[in-house]
DNA sequence: CAACCGCCCTGGGAGC
DNA sequence: TGCTCCCAGGGCGGTT
């Protein structure tokens, strides 16, 4: 499940492949995805070259000239560099033909992903980008920005940071592992916390999001091919999918709660 | 408007 | 061994 770390370290590790070069054509094999990928996407951005690839939140943005390809990689996408004859597997459900052999190809079993073009003037104004929050790890992410943002605020601080209004790129692992590392109890209502605990959160959300950064950049060499896939799963994770297991801090069983559908795990002792 | 819930989907693991 | 069931979850969109 790709979070902020894996989505950056794909953004990293096809960028070097991508800018420069020429779009040949798009092939959509599925359509059906989160949303419909749009018939004649192919031929728009057929030509166009690619100027930079960064991300927004989990937005992929591929710039051309021609517009801007949007990917999310919902829950189970992913993406790598493949040459034009390698045949494509069930899965693979969209290809970006570069000019020269190349290809970016688009991987989703689960469907959950999503793949727009938009014109490069609206891009900001579109419905998924407009009114999402602060990246996580810029300076606009910071203790007075999520203290003030959260008072009067009726929900739990895992789902408030889970909440791509308030802060893109913190998804269900890593809201349980920040909220660990920070002591924090998830269900805590977001608008009674206060601000000095809010700054410890703030500053394990950026630890832990640059320091899973790093490990998927351990493989970024080798993101073409079969190899693609980032370090991210060799993070070592302090709670999530430790349900059961001894805290490494205090020894005491983890345990997890449901919380708006997903699974929660903390310590009842280092927790509070 | 804020908060909540349903839903999209399929691989994989548990249970029988 | 093979079938069925259930779960994982990002995040939009509709409902309350």
């Amino acid at each position: 499940m790709p979070e902020l770390p894996e989505v950056e370290t794909t953004c990293r590790g096809i960028a070097p492949h991508l800018e420069g070069k020429i779009v040949e054509k798009a092939i959509i094999r599925q359509a059906k995805l989160r949303w419909p990928v749009t018939r004649g996407l192919g031929g728009e951005i057929s030509g166009a070259l690619i100027e930079k690839v960064g991300r927004r939140g989990k937005y992929i943005l591929i710039e051309t000239k021609s517009g801007v390809l949007m990917m999310h990689l919902g829950m189970s996408g992913s993406l790598k560099i493949v040459i034009s004859k390698q045949a494509p597997e069930k899965h693979d459900h969209f290809d970006l033909v570069l000019v020269g052999g190349k290809v970016l190809r688009f991987t989703d079993p689960r469907k959950f992903g999503s793949i727009f073009l938009i014109k490069k003037e609206v891009l900001d104004q579109h419905k998924l980008l407009k009114n999402l929050g602060p990246e996580p790890l810029t300076e606009d992410f910071n203790t007075g920005y999520c203290y003030q943002l959260s008072r009067n605020k009726k929900v739990t601080i895992k789902s408030f940071i889970m909440n791509g209004h308030n802060v893109v790129g913190v998804g269900n692992i890593y809201a349980n592992e920040a909220l660990f590392r920070a002591g924090i109890k998830p269900d805590r209502l977001a608008g009674k916390i206060s601000k000095a605990r809010y700054s410890v959160l703030v500053e394990e959300i950026k630890s832990v999001l640059k320091k899973a950064i790093q490990q998927g950049g351990t493989s970024l060499k080798d993101f073409t091919g079969s190899d693609g896939k980032p370090g991210y799963f060799k993070q070592q994770l302090l709670v999530y999918g430790r349900t059961g297991l001894p805290c490494y801090r205090c020894g005491k069983t983890l345990k997890e709660i449901r919380m708006a559908q997903r699974s929660t795990v903390y310590c009842t002792q280092c927790q509070k």
